[in-house]
DNA sequence: AATAATAAAGGTCAAAGAAAGTCAAACTTT
DNA sequence: AAAGTTTGACTTTCTTTGACCTTTATTATT
């Protein structure tokens, strides 16, 4: 028998549109398809997650929702790759840097949007009693890049 | 179902003149979306506040009215007293991007720049084991904002 | 004309409601 | 045994509602 998620998975797939979104409510999922509400935070975590080219964003509260974003042709796209080799453990500020730097030579990200991305990378922006300075810059970038490949 | 609040911010803004203000009557607006009276104060203390620009007045008794009223200049100092004022303490993401967004239309910064401090900004970036998100947020935002006056 | 009463606004705040998120335990499949 | 899935209790966030409060204008009374 095929799991639930798989179903829910499919479902997701084929009702998304042309302009590879969709916007959902979780309570009626979990209702539609008889299964807990956490199920579908299940589906969205393991199956629509950045790594398979998803990006979710959504709003708890009366009218609340859950949006999907297909990110187009992800695997091919030279920032998914970046994402995948270089931003998987902590990273200093000059490396970090270097990559965005690149970035911006191959147009991917645009000259005003570099000097934000400095300020928030900066040393002096992360600086934290705890030491997870270089962690933290990951988690941004990372974020940053996804979110701009999503825009398209 | 899309919220209400949102249907009133949307009915608000496209009601809102060339210069800029907009009187209403919360009992008639709320008698037209048919919704209680307190339900426009919440839209104007989450939508229409001073960190996104707007400005409230209003008189009560008979002929009362509530007047809306969006701040369109700002000098290099405005930006300071946001630092100073604003940034003080940690700050959630919905207030930080309040503030964002109405420098933005003030035309500190750019448009592009907006999502990208969105992007930075995100929970989702800002997860940390330690509870700390809201104090990094300030020192970033607080970082970027001080960068940005450097560099006009 | 001065004062009192009434009506007509708008303001505040807390409780209830409506979503979605998290996390760990139990269960299934490989 | 390990990995993947399902479930449910608990949490957080955002919105809606209603009861009660304050201010202002108008009308009635002296």
């Amino acid at each position: 028998m095929q799991n639930i998620s798989n179903i829910i998975e499919e479902f997701i797939l084929s009702t998304m549109g042309e302009d590879n979104t969709i916007n959902l409510s979780r309570n009626d999922m979990a209702e539609y398809f008889n299964c807990a509400p956490s199920q579908i935070n299940y589906v969205l975590t393991t199956r629509f997650n950045i790594n398979r080219g998803y990006v979710i964003q959504s709003q708890r509260g009366g009218g609340g929702f859950i949006r999907i974003y297909r990110i187009e042709d992800f695997d091919e796209n030279y920032v998914h790759k970046i994402i995948d080799e270089k931003l998987n453990e902590p990273i200093s500020y000059r490396d970090a840097m270097y990559i965005v730097e690149d970035l911006e030579r191959k147009k991917f990200i645009k000259p005003e949007q570099v000097s934000i991305i400095s300020y928030a990378l900066s040393p002096k922006a992360l600086t934290t009693p705890v030491k997870m300075e270089e962690q933290l810059r990951v988690n941004i970038l990372k974020n940053i890049l996804i979110n701009i490949i999503k825009e398209g």
